[in-house]
DNA sequence: CCCATTTTAGATTGTCTAGTCCATAATGCC
DNA sequence: GGCATTATGGACTAGACAATCTAAAATGGG
């Protein structure tokens, strides 16, 4: 009935993405975006309806490809170091990943007043996830009497995603694994003693 | 021999920092700097140079006036625990400080493609320097006989450090002063243990 | 093969930006 | 009081930007 497309709209939603967690909001160009995508201006605009519109659904898209990997690492059952100390790794893995860019997710919190409400609102859900998750592991670990710390469950799960915030601008200052691993590992000893 | 300035240079460098601090480098336009310091266009390029330059004095200006107090804090002879509290709580009041904008050289972090390298540089050094001077504290603590984490003292000031920076993003996800206390707290007891 | 429908490509629009230019106003030494 | 010098205010330039518009190209049911 009608011409056919041309481009893989998962395959483009991928390479925006990418482009805008290296870049940010405001420094990507719709013309970065179509040499990146290779998919012509207005088709993004059909597809995705604004700038503000694909930038949100590159969020999404970050948050079910990356994110959701690590929601699941949070699910295992496993010993609460075993199970923080890996989730942690795969968190510096993510910040590093592409190059010293940080967390999607942190450097667009920082933009917040640019990217338009759908992306902040998916952030900011996003985040409370996470502490939430953090507590519920807590909270089991506690609960078959592995060795966890005094503190309240929801003050050490919020720490800890306060060390996540963390690692995200430390990897854009000094871009140092090894640096960023032993900072996770004296946040690891605090929630989670020896 | 000449007209006078009608402007304060102080005065103006304030106002542009606060302004920068709330919106970021590429969200402040020439405009919105005019507006705000009352200095026309001309006497901001005379007096700064560019865009840039004005950002740079901003970041010094910021440096001298916010950070330096921050630094004199981690001078004062006091016990571990009281020092660190009283500069994570002054470090908390900074990132909420005129809303939610977060540390001043954190955003930097995130827009230092943007910036010019000369800010980017004030920070980076001014990171290290951080490190270094926490570092000195918890080297003194130990040699003091007092409580302290058994990890390398570099490690820990870092993770301090990463705490800092974490909590600059977390006040703006949740400018929620009491539960970046708690924060605070834990990764207080984590290097000095009460 | 035709035609309604959608995609594509590129020109265009209107807005905003950093930075420059220029004419005018103020200053204080001579 | 002239005059060199600096400050000021506003017009201007050149370019980047998101978004819209236009028209050609492709598609497949009838």
């Amino acid at each position: 009935m009608a011409r056919c497309r041309e481009f893989d709209e998962q395959e483009a939603l991928r390479r925006a993405r990418d482009l805008f967690w290296a870049r940010g909001y405001a420094e990507t160009s719709l013309d970065d975006l179509m040499q990146a995508t290779g998919v012509c201006r207005q088709s993004l605009y059909n597809t995705f309806g604004s700038k503000a519109g694909l930038f949100a659904a590159a969020i999404d898209d970050y948050r079910r490809s990356e994110l959701e990997q690590m929601h699941a690492l949070l699910q295992r059952d496993l010993p609460l170091r075993e199970l923080l100390d890996s989730f942690l790794e795969r968190v510096i893995g993510l910040m590093l990943k592409c190059g010293p860019h940080g967390c999607f997710f942190a450097n667009t919190m920082v933009e917040k007043e640019r990217v338009g409400a759908a992306a902040v609102a998916m952030v900011a859900q996003n985040s409370a996830r996470y502490e939430q998750e953090l507590c519920g592991v807590l909270e089991r670990a506690r609960a078959r009497g592995e060795a966890v710390t005094a503190k309240p469950a929801v003050d050490a799960a919020r720490f800890l995603l306060n060390t996540m915030l963390g690692l995200s601008t430390l990897a854009r200052i000094a871009p140092d694994r090894d640096a960023m691993r032993r900072v996770a590992q004296v946040a690891l000893d605090a929630v989670a003693p020896p």
